[in-house]
DNA sequence: GCTATATATATCCAGATGATATATATCGGG
DNA sequence: CCCGATATATATCATCTGGATATATATAGC
């Protein structure tokens, strides 16, 4: 259970609505390895809130659309630590570009070069904001999570810029020729 | 659907049962960035089965249990190379251990100090399983995907062995005391 | 001979995903 | 000054996934 801990991660901070928790899955320092969408999100508050984890407030100012602010119990703190303290599971890697690449013999080298250009600017962007955010950011912790994601993503960009000539003549001795002609 | 693309990947590589496409995507290359159990696969061929991608024949050996062994249709082929072309959804990077990392604070330097060795060893036998993949395989799209893979997990594991101890120290002066006073 | 493991298929429920609906505020351009 | 785009905010829906479990037999080791 997933969401749940990232949700009460973000309420460790301090109060926030369940809008301010998606945007922090989004694109904050946790949107780098945390996935979380509303129709996890909401669920996930509401549960928590049945079992005492968290409370919320609500705000309706004139006409506005009305906003649940969510905070933790002294329940949902402990109930965090003790989720933080659960071994945790390993980490998750799902990567459609590598199944690709593992099967670029059958999509031709042109169709192949184009990918590894989104990938490497991908890559690129996602490496800028970090270092953006790195500027930015007072805590050692945010820091060194930080850091770490610049680092593997550097040696992801590193070894595709190194070795892509290698896939794209994998991807040319290939069999398209045959399927082109299907 | 990405379970979708996964069966009809090691299909286009020859036939094979439910049972095994799952090894695939626990022990094979393709464990390193896919995951798919029964619960997605079997419906999966079912379903590809109905739309005419795939076919099987039923071996049903005195006594053994009955196989399902399936294989790729001319359409399944078109289709798979067709998903191939759509352009591959990002990668999927989730990671619980980051979760903790940034949330060091709350739960002490020792605990932190056995989950990096957790993780470094974790690392050190992905890596070394890797290898020795490489060293069998005779497919170049394959070494290069596990070369791949070797460069970003390396690292990962060396910048964990260099800055481990900067996380260390975070824990340590943290709210530790606080919560056991609990 | 017995137990543990490997082979094989299948299903179940809880939870996640991604899209969509609803409503208002705000901000910039024409 | 109004229109459309974007941002804030909550919520739900169908579909898919994940992890566990049930069932059954063969094999390998002790």
């Amino acid at each position: 259970m997933s969401t749940r801990k990232f949700c009460l991660a973000i309420l460790s901070n301090g109060e926030a609505t369940g809008y301010e928790i998606r945007k922090a899955a989004q694109e904050g320092q946790y949107s780098h390895f945390i996935e979380a969408g509303y129709g996890s999100i909401y669920p996930s508050l509401a549960k928590m809130e049945q079992e005492g984890l968290v409370v919320f407030r609500e705000e309706t100012s004139v006409g506005k659309p009305s906003r649940k602010i969510y905070s933790m119990t002294p329940a949902g703190r402990s109930a965090f630590v003790q989720e933080l303290k659960e071994t945790p599971v390993e980490d998750l890697f799902r990567s459609p570009f590598l199944l690709l690449a593992l099967n670029s013999q059958w999509v031709g080298s042109d169709f192949i070069s184009k990918e590894i250009d989104r990938r490497e600017e991908h890559l690129e962007q996602k490496i800028e904001g970090m270092r953006h955010q790195l500027e930015l950011c007072c805590n050692p912790a945010s820091a060194w999570t930080l850091e770490y994601g610049i680092t593997t993503l550097s040696a992801s960009l590193s070894y595709l810029k190194t070795n892509r000539s290698k896939l794209e003549q994998i991807a040319g001795e290939c069999h398209a020729p045959v399927l082109a002609a299907e």
